[in-house]
DNA sequence: GTCTATACAATGATAGAC
DNA sequence: GTCTATCATTGTATAGAC
């Protein structure tokens, strides 16, 4: 047969950097149990035992994505919290950081996120835990900061914190669903700042008042 | 009496139920993709063939658990969109309702959703996007009412629905992930009364201004 | 309606040549 | 490091008895 395959004769890492696009964009579109290792190979354009020499097994490919990708996610917390300003704005920084990162790689969002809320899928446990604990700590430290310095009301660190996470998780998953509805950069922004300063009409009357 | 007919659905069937039981248990376990008939059958106690005579096939049984699921959420939100009162408080019964049929049924919950934002798994095709979009639709609605009503500040309802949302979606995420976290009935009550009346402190000075 | 037994395709993984 | 060829296992689904 006449050899004119383009990968006669490729540097190690060109292989592994295929073989991990192609399972990226696999899992995200099939999962992890229903994509075949015949069906990777394939699509990185290399045999099978290219995969069991770079990775191991199909379980060791799977562990090597999750944790470039938790490293990406682990950086851009890190970088945002060494930020300055007041509560709000590093809480919009934060925001929007994480959903730009998000919207960058949403292939492997999807996948973590799958397997995070839903059925491991027949994956190799990972600790996604820690990744979405250290989130949910990073958001509760700055409202607990806001509410310190009187930025925001007193007494509801943690509800504050769900309701901002929730609009940030709300962004994200638009993203994965109804990609035509996203929200952007800056509508993210604008459902945060009206979280920030209520939905409801201001009262009339004089002054307002707890309820 | 007329015979049944050989592959009629009979609802009465034991197996049958016994069968959507552990379906949807192994489903939310493992995942669609990573469980095999072999264990569906052998967790209802009955044999290969009564899973294809009841649904005919793996796909078949996994949609019915769908429809069954999605007729559920289907009347919980006409119930609510029927009752009276003012656009917040018909808001905040609309959320308490989905969120607990939610926790009622974490199992075909995590199914649903984790299909939904994520890869089909090798799960058939299933239209959860009306699911999705009448619900989007219900709470859009609601606020509009507010807004028309003078309740809500106008001009934002897209946004002030995907706050919303946003915060139904985490009380449901936390229920998923982290259920000793659990905001119940009345943390999520707290979190859209944040939203409403808006997370930053009252202003010192004469009248708020918009930004 | 349910069983036992089985067909047969697809799967993850490996041996051994180069 | 990469290939071709293949293994053992597990997967979905069915035939035919009762």
């Amino acid at each position: 047969m006449e050899e004119r395959l383009p990968r006669d004769k490729d540097p190690d890492s060109e292989a592994r950097g295929r073989l991990l696009a192609a399972a990226t964009d696999l899992f995200a579109r099939k999962g992890y149990a229903a994509t075949a290792v015949r069906e990777i190979v394939a699509a990185a354009g290399v045999s099978p035992p290219v995969l069991y020499y770079h990775f191991g097994n199909k379980e060791g490919l799977f562990l090597e994505l999750m944790r470039e990708a938790w490293g990406d996610f682990e950086s851009t917390v890190d970088a945002a919290l060494g930020e300055t300003g007041s509560a709000r704005d590093r809480l919009l920084r934060l925001a929007s950081q994480v959903v730009d990162l998000f919207r960058a790689h949403v292939g492997v969002a999807r996948v973590m996120n799958s397997i995070y809320y839903g059925p491991p899928q027949g994956a190799p446990a990972f600790d996604f835990d820690s990744c979405h604990t250290k989130f949910r700590q990073a958001i509760l430290g700055l409202v607990q900061e806001g509410v310190s310095g009187g930025e925001f009301r007193p007494g509801q660190v943690g509800d504050m914190a769900w309701a901002i996470i929730g609009a940030i998780n709300i962004a994200m998953e638009i993203e994965l669903c109804h990609p035509e509805l996203s929200l952007g950069p800056e509508g993210l922004l604008r459902v945060l700042h009206l979280i920030f300063r209520g939905i409801e009409a201001p009262r009339v009357g004089p002054e307002e008042e707890a309820l």
